[in-house]
DNA sequence: CTGAAAGCGCTTACAG
DNA sequence: CTGAAAGCGCTTACAG
């Protein structure tokens, strides 16, 4: 920059100026800083900038996995809304690991970015702590807490499962199982685990009984885990009519071992998942399943933090924000009434 | 951090050395200073600490899209190598545009990343000369050209295409198609055209028209794409023997719009992707593919930039890899010898 | 083993 | 419309 001023004849605080509020430069000026500013390549010191500015531009996104469809969509959503605004995103993920968030939430305030979203709602205590002393706006996605940190948005995952209960019953099915993982090691997945809660509650509540709600192997999901756990299922409980998988990729693992067992879905066995990820509806037959927006979770949440971070009136009041985006029931072919016999 | 060293009596440069070089700091002396560190909750500020070290530790990843497993999987991948040294992912995504790619360097440059990862090796002008002059280290990856820029971790597309060819020709099939998309929009995946070539090249050589290499829509491809193109390939030549699609996911639509038509597959048309996605391998029946591992292309690029980034030796010599980690043919269900008829 | 001084490259908050 | 001064919170490069 003082070789920008040095060559333009200016102080260092014009280039600033040209390059923060051009219209306050007269216009001569300015065209001469630019050209000083094209000859010699220069680009300006985001660094530098945000030290004083005490405005990094940055906002961190904390998520289970860069590898899901669904978390890629709100990425992608959510930096797209914010690029505009000329924020980079920080992005971490956490393999589904509580303990593992700590640390990246502790690693990433390090960086000073002036919002975090995190999935989730449930964090370690000293993660929340953090998130509480952080002086920023935090943003907990994909599910629609309660009592949410600051704001949230997202849509109940309980509710999901309850309606995916809802729709196999009203199909006639009276033994209906559900596929998931553990939540018993250090990767988990809560949100998919309120899923499963939710869907056995409706059960219950049915007087059906959820002895087919199926945990096995660890978040993630796969294609593997959805073959694995409906071959686990169908040793269990040969009789079994309807399934719920927690996720499309392992509703679409289960629909490719029905094919290689030669079980006739919906016929045999109505599926349905959740998430509705392309593949859901590609497959032959198409996937049933409940669909929530990942991208627009990623735009809203975008939307929000501009509002709060650019927002002219420093003093107008935030009002805690939890937006809940819903979720569809999306029937497609591979859920059908239950054939008498 | 002042307000810890006048908590624990001591000096900013004591508790900056506590937190930089514990060891070289009196154990009573650390304690005391870890003692107030706790006791505020201070979190060291990395902005301050990299204007005046002049390292960010930050390595930006310019890639197509967040939003394809396999680059999910090299991000993954490059992240994790890169974690555990401390290095924070500032990943952009170009949307297969070039120009989208230029402006995405010239943003990250003001960023300061002490390296930067993109995907492929053809750019702009400008961006490219941003990129030489960057004075950090540049990796291109999923490609390996011939003269990079800096460093290359990659393998070759163009000898994928050819090996597809390969493969098709050596099972008998003459009539050979390609489904790709196109490239004269602003959005193109270079790549896959590559592949296209390549593959083109060889029907050539074996006295085969490249006549049914088709490319439709703009990257990236989709499900969609594969099923949409497979219908505009099966009305141009109702007599096609074997398919190549420059990616797995559009293999698994033509896949699929094959069971919807009822084409059978392999037996009246052979199918081969790339990719290796796991989709591809849960298919009914499963598809044949040119594997590639992602996830190690950024662990590599990630342990390149390690060896660079922190060597001890300042003044060792770098010399320019390119790292051709190539790919595996994997023979499936999806491809079999021509049936005479 | 510990510390005082300078400085990283910008922006803020003035002043004129 | 333009600029001189101070300072953001660290690390570097000394010195003792």
């Amino acid at each position: 920059m003082s070789d920008v001023s040095r060559l333009a004849g200016v102080s260092k605080m014009t280039v600033s100026r040209v390059l923060a509020d051009p219209e306050l430069v007269s216009e001569a000026t300015r065209t001469r800083v630019m050209k000083a500013i094209d000859q010699l390549g220069y680009v300006p010191d985001r660094i530098a900038g945000s030290l004083s500015s005490r405005r990094t531009n940055f906002v961190t996104a904390i998520l289970p996995t860069l590898t899901n469809a669904n978390f890629a969509d709100t990425a992608q959503g959510l930096a797209g809304a914010l690029r505009a605004a000329d924020y980079q995103l920080l992005i971490g993920y956490t393999m589904y690991s509580l303990k593992e968030e700590e640390l990246i939430v502790r690693a990433m305030l390090a960086r000073r970015p002036d919002a975090i979203v995190i999935a989730g709602t449930v964090h370690t205590k000293a993660a929340n702590e953090m998130l509480l002393r952080a002086g920023i706006p935090i943003v907990e996605i994909w599910d629609v807490p309660e009592h949410p940190i600051d704001h949230a948005v997202g849509f109940s995952n309980y509710e999901v499962g309850r309606l995916a209960a809802r729709h196999l019953i009203s199909l006639g099915h009276r033994r209906i199982a559900a596929l998931g993982s553990r939540i018993d090691g250090d990767a988990m997945d809560l949100r998919g685990e309120a899923r499963l809660q939710g869907f056995a509650a409706v059960l219950r509540e049915a007087g059906i009984a959820d002895d087919l709600v199926i945990r096995e192997g660890s978040a993630p999901v796969s294609y593997d885990h959805g073959a694995r756990t409906l071959a686990t299922l169908l040793q269990r409980a040969p009789d079994v009519e309807a399934v719920f998988a927690v996720s499309d990729i392992s509703a679409v693992g289960a629909l490719m071992e029905c094919h290689r067992r030669g079980i006739k879905v919906p016929e045999a066995l109505s599926l349905i998942g959740f998430g509705d990820f392309d593949i859901a509806r590609q497959c032959v037959p198409a996937i049933s399943t409940i669909r929530v927006d990942a991208a627009m979770i990623g735009r809203k949440t975008g939307e929000l933090l501009l509002s709060i971070l650019e927002r002219d009136n420093a003093s107008a009041p935030i009002t805690q924000s939890r937006i809940d985006i819903g979720f569809d029931l999306l029937i497609r072919e591979t859920t059908a009434p239950r054939e008498p016999g």
